[in-house]
DNA sequence: GCTTACCGTAAGCGTACACTTACGGTAAAT
DNA sequence: ATTTACCGTAAGTGTACGCTTACGGTAAGC
């Protein structure tokens, strides 16, 4: 699907995201991913699956192997979401603090 | 823990983020943030937990109502991530167009 | 004091999901 | 042609998680 929602799933879990990174850092195939991790191959080609649907890896094959690489497109929607969101919460956290402006302080943290 | 994972975790439910975006809209007590939602009003007690857990709400209390606004520092780590992510992604992706920079059309789709 | 409003949490439930092993299919090697 | 390497998918399992209803606790209103 390639939206901002499927890239925020997709990215959410850790060993997923750690596919993302070592086929960020350079394109490989799925072996090589695996090898680095903690879990089995067909677990790695299932993380690859999630993140090709989301737009944020691209495959071609090679032979019996398939290569995986980034698409750093698929980080376009997210990143434009975090931006727009960025700007727009600091105005609210300063209309706020302007508003507030004296208990700020009693908020309770774990 | 307010890491770029927990905030990652805490924004890939879309029911959250629409709590997370609601308030980062205009500081609101609980049950004005459930009015606008399809679930219960604890739910959203629940996802606010999470949130304010990842670092990007806060809270005070106001009589017997709960006040929840943004905290913009929270989504500080996940934008680098993604920013650091970015300029890397983006060389890797040229690095490898020039690498290859014939075989760029033999990637499937769904 | 009693009632009403607002909220957090506990308990329970259904489902999504990350993982494993097992299998089948294609491509190179001998 | 057979074997070996590499990979995707199906089937099954355990667990995390998002949601609900029920309950208890605090603050304002009468």
């Amino acid at each position: 699907m390639a939206n901002m929602n499927s890239a925020l799933l997709a990215l959410a879990d850790p060993t997923r995201r750690a596919v993302f990174e070592r086929v960020a850092r350079s394109p490989a195939p799925v072996g090589d991913i695996a090898m680095g991790l903690p879990v089995s191959r067909p677990a790695v080609s299932q993380h690859l699956k999630v993140l090709k649907e989301a737009g944020l890896v691209l495959d071609h094959a090679d032979g019996a192997r398939r290569i995986y690489r980034i698409d750093p497109r698929g980080l376009g929607p997210l990143r434009a979401w975090l931006d727009q969101f960025w700007g727009e919460a600091l105005d609210a956290f300063a209309a706020d603090l302007e508003a507030h402006a004296k208990d700020d302080k009693d908020d309770d943290h774990d």
